[in-house]
DNA sequence: GCCAACGTTGGC
DNA sequence: GCCAACGTTGGC
């Protein structure tokens, strides 16, 4: 079963091209609980990402990407010269994962947080939910299809 | 730059 | 276990 999800990097940080140009990438540096157990419990590899830019004019779903190593301890946290360092984590008891995520597909219309907004079918996404601020939400099927018929794509082209 | 929402921390 | 203080996210 090939699940769906939505991955925030902010567009200046860390673009979907810039993941096209290094071909695969670690989601390193994430420290939210709920976000961590999503990545080292729930991600498998083939799974479908929408690859979202945030921080930026207007924000917006960018490409599709896909989950290309399953959840391992992320070595950022017991590094002490990264600036994701936490001392509360160890090579022996990791409390940090994260996923390897490769590009797939950059979809022809970026789109929009607005547009996602106007339309009915994605009335229950929680990108569009009041506070919701995870970088990592799990998306229902029917959403992802309809985000990427509205990007121009569809499932066949992936 | 503002600020609402929400997660985390730490004193008690 | 409560809750105030604080930090972060992220749209606007």
């Amino acid at each position: 079963m090939v699940n769906c999800w939505l991955m925030k990097s902010e567009l200046d940080v860390y673009p979907y091209a810039q993941l096209v140009a290094d071909g695969s990438t670690h989601w390193d540096g994430v420290r939210n609980y709920q976000a961590r157990n999503m990545m080292r419990d729930a991600m498998k590899v083939g799974d479908f990402i929408l690859f979202y830019h945030s921080n930026c004019k207007p924000p917006h779903v960018a490409g599709v990407a896909r989950v290309c190593k399953e959840g391992y301890p992320d070595h950022t946290s017991w590094d002490a010269s990264s600036k994701y360092h936490d001392p509360k984590s160890t090579a022996d008891s990791p409390r940090w994962f994260m996923v390897d995520i490769e590009p797939v597909l950059e979809l022809p219309e970026p789109v929009s947080l607005q547009s996602v907004r106007d339309n009915p079918a994605c009335e229950n996404m929680l990108l569009i939910r009041r506070g919701q601020r995870l970088s990592i939400q799990p998306v229902d099927e029917g959403d992802f299809d309809t985000i990427l018929t509205m990007g121009g794509a569809s499932r066949d082209a992936l």
